[in-house]
Parts: structure tokens; C-alpha cells; sequence
DNA sequence: TTAAACTTTCAGTAATTTCTGAAACATGTA
DNA sequence: TACATGTTTCAGAAATTACTGAAAGTTTAA
């Protein structure tokens, strides 16, 4: 795998990010690496590619695929394993927003949940525990809308992204509509 | 400010998940804080509460005034500065959101964006050019309709939320609509 | 079996991030 | 002016996270 000047930038900038999207550096450089690299790798050319030790590119591919984003091959003939980006840009970016939704509010929603079965305490827990309440059924509204979205065809939510917020019209729309038939 | 195993409870655990969202551990316990709190805080409050410096308090509150989720607020007679969340959860999430959306996507969006208008030098960057452009687009079309949804009234939001999935039967709807009136 | 070719693990080190506390700064008051 | 009451800054210390490289583990083949 050549790092030429435009895939190096392009690989060094995804290793800067990585830790705003939750990996560490070399774990964003690998996925950079590997989304853009036409053949699978295998570790030690990753480990040439981006001069980091091949013990760093096994941990990485390690979390790599507890995030479902990359995938193992085998050629014929070679004992090695060769990886490879798990399925379409679109496919990866769904997989990281789920990881993340259960990564970054899961835990939080259980928690929350278990704190609001207790009754308050307080007057400050009264209060405190309207604001935990709060939280709690966005955090619940987020996940499952969420979730509703993923399981909608790509088609479908191109077309929803598409309509942007004419969104709101088509909703006027179904009500007039109901309403109408409810006559 | 009482801690009570409830609330210390609750701003613990925003403080562990605080790295996942984007701020530090007592960042994050300053938020939780601030949002239970039925009365504005003081700094010396904060930093008695949470068992840090004063400091310490001082760079988180300043952070926290970067993400603009949190509010000054001054009391007559007290020279002190008293500090409480900027607005209902809901705002505070939205914030969040944008603000996350800031840092975590344009500063990719922009590197894209100057790397696409370079012509590919060889075979392989053909390739990832490709590969590239599918992740701008991406992210050009979830930054549009990430700042669309946020421009919609929250009763529309929500209505919008609520219908989950079903979303698909009125776009199904709106079609059939468009083609009859096209008719 | 033994060896060759590969992968993973993990103790120790390096790099980075966070936190403290003292000094500097700001502002109002006598 | 000097002083009291606050806030901010920032150098150094502490804590956390990431990385290396050598040793241990695994798998296939002869």
C-alpha cells in the first residue's frame, strides 16, 4: 500500500479525529487506511504503512472488529490473514452510530432507570429526579427512533433525508388527510 | 448543594461517561451538577461539592461556556458569580448535538473537501477519491439534515419521533398524493 | 514431533491529558 | 491609596491512555 501525499493526509486526518469518534489514533488511521486501500491488508503492511509496531496493529484490528467494521479474508496459498473494511461507507457509518448509541447512552439509560425507581429523598430530590426523568425519556425517544430509522431501507431514508425539513409539510399533509377520513 | 447518594450517584456516572461525550470527567460531573441543582451554584460551591480545586472548577466552567450550556447568573449584594444549565434538557441536548456535529464532522468535511479537488495521481487514488467522495456526501447530507430537523419546532420534532418508522407509510402517502395531482 | 510462519498478549515505557495550588489578575470599597 | 473578595492562568505533578517489542500462543505442514 503506496501512502501517497493525498492518502497519508487523508489517513493522518482520520487518526486525529479517531479520538473524537471514539477510538484511539492508530485504530482511526487503520479504518482510514483500510476504507480507502483497493486489496485487503494484511498486519504487517499495515503496520509498514502507518509505522506503528505489529503488537499496536493487532490490539487495533482487535477493537476494529468489536466495532463490526472490518472483515477477515484468506487467500489461497498464504497463511496470513488479510483485512478488509467491512461493506459500503454506509454500512461502516451505521455501524459506528450504533456502537456509539450503545456505547454513549445505554449505560446512562440503565442507570437512570434504576435511579428512578427510588423514591426522593428530599425536596432536592424531587426536583432532581424530575430533571433525571427528563433525560431519561429522551435519551429513551433517541434510541428508539434511532433504531426505527436503521431498520428502514436506504432508499427510504435517502428520500426522508432528501425532504429535509419539508418534512414538516408532508406531516401537515397526513393530518388534513386523517382528519378527513375520520369525518 | 447536598450531595445524596442519588445525586452523587447520578454526577458520578456523568462524569465516567463525560470522555464518551466529548469533555472531561469533572466536566462532566459539573453538568450533571449544575442540571439536578434546584439553585444556581457558586464556583467555591461546585468545587466543595465535587471534591476538586478551584481551579480546576474555573477551566471546566469555561469549557462548559464553550459548549454554551451553561448560564452566569449574579445575585444582588453577592459579588460572587453564580452559574445554573442554560435551558431545559432538551436545549442542553441540542446543543451538545451542534456542538459535537462542529467538531466531529466539519473539520473532516473540509479536509475532504480539499483533497477531492485534486486530481488522482494514480490507479489506487482513483479508488479512494471514490471512496472519499461517498464519505463527504455522507456527511454533507447528515450535516444538512441534522441542522433541518434542529430548525423544526419541537412539537413537530416530536410528532416526527413518535411515528418512528411509520414515517415510511407517509412518504408512501405523499407520493401517491404528488401522482394523483400530477395526473 | 519438530519447525516454520504467523498472531496475540502484556509488562514496561512513552505520550498525552487532567488536575492542583500558588501567583497573577480584576474589581469594588473604605 | 491599600485592602478585601473574588476569578483566571499556568507550571509542574498525577493520572490515564497508548505503544513497543519480546515472549508466549496457535496453526499448518513435513
Amino acid at each position: 500500500m503506496q501512502m501517497t501525499p493525498m492518502i497519508e493526509s487523508f489517513v493522518m486526518h482520520f487518526g486525529e479525529m479517531g479520538s473524537k469518534w471514539g477510538f484511539n489514533r492508530t485504530v482511526g488511521q487503520m479504518v482510514a487506511l483500510l476504507v480507502v486501500a483497493k486489496e485487503a491488508l494484511s498486519a504487517n503492511q499495515i503496520a509498514e504503512a502507518l509505522s506503528i509496531s505489529r503488537g499496536n496493529v493487532s490490539m487495533g484490528l482487535k477493537e476494529l472488529q468489536s466495532w463490526r467494521l472490518i472483515q477477515l479474508q484468506h487467500k489461497p496459498g498464504d497463511r496470513k490473514e488479510y483485512y478488509q473494511a467491512a461493506g459500503s461507507i454506509w454500512e461502516l457509518a451505521n455501524r459506528v452510530f450504533e456502537e456509539r448509541r450503545k456505547r454513549e447512552m445505554d449505560p446512562t439509560l440503565s442507570l437512570l432507570r434504576n435511579i428512578l425507581v427510588d423514591a426522593p429523598a428530599n425536596d432536592n430530590e424531587v426536583h432532581a429526579q424530575q430533571k433525571l426523568q427528563e433525560i431519561h425519556d429522551l435519551l429513551e425517544g433517541i434510541t428508539k427512533w434511532s433504531s426505527e430509522l436503521q431498520s428502514m431501507s436506504p432508499e427510504k431514508l435517502n428520500t426522508l433525508m432528501k425532504l429535509g425539513s419539508g418534512v414538516g409539510k408532508v406531516l401537515d399533509m397526513k393530518d388534513k388527510f386523517l382528519n378527513k377520513t375520520s369525518d
